[in-house]
RNA sequence: UGGGGCGUAGCCAAGUGGUAAGGCAUCGGGUUUUGAUCCCGUGUAUCGCAGGUUCGAAUCCUGCCGCCCCAGCCA
């Protein structure tokens, strides 16, 4: 257990119901529908109901809750499990669906009818609708509320042999068409639909509803408090209606907690899904989408993640958390983690007139200047160089402590060297820099103490890799496009820039995360890299607070 | 306008009658061959507002305001 730390309310519940002796173990579950990915909002859930249970040595169901075919999929299951596991966790042998107890169900729903607490009506979806009153006007019953036991259960038992098309029938609960809470007006718990299941096949054609199936499965399954978000909090009152009807051996406890929102991104499945069937993004876990998949193709650390929710806390207050959280998770995780390497994205040449033409040095670089375990590795210097665009300005400001005319600047782990000539092309726009470097000031050597401000990153042009890097920032321009009217107006045209990079030869291998030195996290992009053409997505940008000057200079 | 939920610093979040933890961000400063990391320091939070109870209120009471959710045969 893990005293002292500050728990939240659901946990102080759970531990409570464990020290009182309410429940001498705990189970959960976690019940996504397969009709999408998982998002960042689900690892809220996954660590919420998966975390506790371990905490306390209890355990969790993985189950998909899929009462709705046409809109599941064993992809979507597939895709589920690979993202669960991959972010830690495993439920054993506890894989299950709601439609693994649709014969209880079916039996429980007849057993609703025989006591005289669920009736077929036979209204059209559109009547029904109109029967049910308004926010502030009570509803009316259906002309078939007080139809017999005995011809709901006929009708009951034709709806599921099959006699009726889809919509002639629905059975629904009786409880109270005049509550104010709407989903206490006759629930629909049974509806006709012809159509195969992604898990049972050919076997049904009349499907329960989430309310009925939700915590019958949670009772099936012995489920002691099942978690969920504040949406469901109005049904929970219907959540509990049904375990009073039914009685069944073990009562669940629904607990609500609010989501997690994630600022400049959506977690909406209906969104997400049409961000990918409009090709606004390549698909699901397009390393721009906050889907789990996307995270893990991007190059986020599960931990990161993990860490990213636990600070999020769990409470029942809507959040919108800032993307830099999220960020600076994954930031912490991978400087400690990433190997560094030097890698150049908008290349601009440069060359050492004063540097033999044929030579060719190594310079040893470390891997990680705050963890020597990490060891070192030979970069090759020669004549000419790439280095980024960013790092030489010809009119610089005072504060620009990189390369500009006349001026020295540091190359990592190599030479000082002095800018000397700025060649530009027939358009005007540099081309090329003539340097000359200082013999003396080779990294490591002590042979000269001389300071210089500004330290660059560089890659030997006849030794460099070519690269394709894949530049990514959010997907919105609006902090909340979860309540955008109209997501497409707020998206961000620019949230993906695909540069031609220069890397050091290292890079070939194909490692994990790195760091690019003085640019950020990246990865080799696990679907298009190739080892002729290799493709890199970058994870997060390092901090920056020369940029941040820099903007802060634009806005005086 | 019925019902449910929520309001503590820019973003999260402890706190449950004894005088407002912590994290992230911000802003200073130090170290640094990554403008990174690391290290120090940095917040008059009218605890949504207004009354009330109390020696004492973020915590209790009353009234108000704001935001979110609910009228699927979706979950």
């Amino acid at each position: 257990m893990t005293d002292n730390e500050p728990r939240d309310f659901i946990r102080k519940i759970i531990y409570d119901d464990l020290e009182s002796g309410k429940h001498t173990g705990i189970v959960t579950r976690f019940p996504p529908e397969p009709n999408g990915y998982l998002h960042i909002g689900h690892v809220m859930a996954i660590c919420l109901d998966f975390g506790v249970a371990a905490e306390t040595g209890g355990k969790t169901f993985l189950r998909l809750d899929d009462t709705n075919p046409g809109k599941e999929s064993p992809e979507f299951v597939q895709a589920i499990k690979d993202d669960v596991h991959w972010l830690g966790f495993d439920w054993g042998d506890r894989l299950t669906h709601a439609s693994d107890y649709f014969d209880h169900l079916h039996e429980s729903a007849i057993r609703l009818i025989e006591m005289g607490a669920a009736y077929v009506d036979s209204l059209s979806a559109e009547a029904i609708r109109e029967h049910r009153g308004t926010l502030t006007k009570p509803g009316t019953n259906s002309p078939f509320r007080d139809r017999s036991v005995e011809e709901n259960l006929d009708l009951f038992s034709r709806m599921y042999a099959g006699e009726f098309a889809d919509g002639e029938h629905v059975l629904r609960a009786k409880i109270d068409m005049a509550s104010p809470n709407m989903n206490l007006r006759d629930p629909a718990i049974y509806r006709i639909r012809h159509i195969p299941h992604q898990n049972a096949g050919d076997k049904w054609c009349i499907y329960p509803m989430y309310d009925f199936a939700h915590g019958l499965s949670d009772a099936y399954e012995g489920i002691t408090h099942s978690l969920c978000t504040l949406e469901f909090e109005d049904h929970r009152p219907l959540y509990d209606w049904f375990l009073d009807q039914l009685k069944p051996e073990h009562r669940p406890r629904q607990i609500e907690f609010s989501r997690l929102n994630l600022a400049y991104t959506i977690t909406s499945k209906r969104k997400l899904k049409m961000l990918v069937d409009e090709g606004i993004v390549s698909d699901w876990d397009d390393p721009r989408m906050p889907t789990i998949s996307g995270m893990r193709r991007r190059g986020y650390p599960p931990e990161a993640l993990r860490e990213f929710v636990k600070r999020a806390g769990v409470t029942k207050k809507d959040k919108l958390i800032e993307m830099g959280a999220l960020e600076n998770c994954v930031r912490e995780t991978l400087g400690d983690s990433a190997p560094r390497r030097m890698a150049v994205l908008r290349p601009l040449k440069v060359v050492l007139t004063n540097y033999p033409e044929d030579q060719v040095e190594s310079m040893e670089a470390m891997n990680h200047p705050g963890n020597p375990d990490f060891g070192t590795r030979a970069l090759p210097f020669s004549r000419e160089l790439w280095i980024d665009q960013d790092d030489f300005m010809e009119e610089a400001p005072r504060k620009f402590f990189r390369l500009k005319p006349g001026g020295e600047v540091r190359l990592r782990f190599g030479y000082i060297i002095r800018c000397d000539e700025v060649i530009k092309n027939d358009a005007g726009e540099v081309f090329e820099l003539r340097c000359s470097y200082d013999p003396d000031t080779r990294s490591g050597t002590g042979k000269s103490d001389r300071k210089v401000k500004g330290t660059i990153h560089w890659v030997s042009c006849q030794h460099a890799i070519d690269a394709s890097v894949r530049l990514y920032d959010r997907l919105f321009n609006d902090a909340n496009p979860n309540m955008a009217d109209d997501f497409h107006s707020v998206l961000n045209a620019s949230s993906l820039e695909v540069v031609a990079a220069k890397l050091e030869p290292s890079l070939a291998a194909g490692d994990d995360a790195v760091q690019f030195e003085r640019l950020g996290y990246f990865s080799v992009d696990a679907q298009d890299s190739t080892p002729d053409a290799p493709v890199f997505n970058r994870i997060v940008t390092l901090r920056d607070s020369w940029a941040k000057l820099e903007k802060q200079a634009l806005q005086k």
